[in-house]
DNA sequence: TATATTTGACCCGG
DNA sequence: CCGGGTCAAATATA
């Protein structure tokens, strides 16, 4: 039956897929325990796809007959003439496990690749669909869709979450800029108190450079929201740059860019971003620090 | 050459 | 059938 070969089909290439992700996750050393469960539940999705191609394939041994090469009556094969565009059955939607932002950018940090574009039904503008730039060759399956509001107003429903461990690109190098002002008003505007869990605690660490070396800490703007101020703003300890931007630049003309912009801070994924507002574009730019962890 | 975007067809649940 | 999500061939970009 065509019907049992979509499924026995499906089973195998989920198999497949999970194969390729649990591959990717096992070959990195710094699991976390989101990464355990993730194994765990990949191990018992490969399981599972031997278990419904087995159980496809043992029902239709016995009983169908195989299905006959479709030829035509001349022995030539039936041509696909302008093919038929027929398609395998589509992954799955899973409209759980998402989370919304509104923001005045698109951008995030991640890399992601756009699969698609949609006019909504009374919304002014597209709903445009990324998904993971990686997911081919780490199996990460995080995607995101982007609706656009208004002017310099996104909403964006995340699904799924990156296993792909790569660092957000666009990065910039902070130097020594002081006179740069940390405006933590950004906070509040971007909704994103409502997703920190009040009883999120910032990780003091005293490993690590204090970012107030680089910034004149008399000028930071500390309006954060209350569940987050205190005196743990020393969490700026826990705070550093990475480096590196595969983008153009070198990291030696950002410099000057950052000492003239206006810094605000960004959460997203466990990651604290720095932002940096030109005029009317923001770049984002820095992770400073993944932020509450899960050990 | 290789990778990213565009865009209409395809899929699927309601 | 419709609306929204996805696929993939054509196209664009470096
Ligand atoms: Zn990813």
């Amino acid at each position: 039956m065509e019907k049992k070969t979509s499924i026995l089909v499906e089973a195998l290439i989920n198999g497949k897929t999970s194969a390729k992700r649990l591959q990717n996750l096992l070959g990195r050393n710094d699991l976390n325990t989101d990464d355990i469960v993730s194994i765990d539940d990949l191990v018992m999705d490969v399981t599972k796809s031997f278990v419904d191609g087995l159980s496809v394939l043992s029902s239709c041994d016995s009983t169908d007959p195989e299905p006959q090469e479709i030829f035509t009556p001349n022995g030539k094969e039936t041509p696909p003439a302008v093919a038929k565009q027929r398609r395998g059955q589509y992954k799955r939607r899973t409209s759980m496990d998402s989370r919304v932002k509104v923001s005045d950018t698109p951008e995030d940090g991640y890399q992601w690749r756009k699969y698609g574009q949609k006019e909504i039904l009374n919304s002014k503008f597209p709903r445009c669909y990324f998904r993971c730039t990686y997911k081919h060759d780490l199996g990460c399956m995080a995607s995101k869709h982007v609706q656009q509001l208004e002017k310099n107003k996104f909403r964006i429903t995340y699904f799924g979450r990156h296993t792909c461990h790569t660092t957000p690109h666009n990065r910039v190098v902070p130097h020594d800029n002081n006179g740069v002002v940390l405006d933590f008003e950004a906070f509040k505007n971007h909704g994103y108190t409502t997703n920190i869990p009040s009883t999120t605690k910032i990780r003091p660490s005293r490993k690590r450079k204090s970012l107030s070396n680089k910034v004149s800490s008399t000028n930071i703007d500390a309006r954060l929201s209350p569940s987050l101020v205190s005196d743990d703003l020393t969490a700026m300890d826990d705070l550093y740059p990475y480096y590196g931007t595969p983008g153009s630049d070198n990291g030696s003309s950002s410099p000057s860019i950052i000492s003239d912009g206006l810094l605000g801070m960004d959460i997203f994924e466990n990651e604290v971003f720095l932002r940096e507002f030109m005029g009317d574009d923001v770049h984002d730019g820095i992770i400073l620090e993944s932020f509450w962890g899960h050990n």
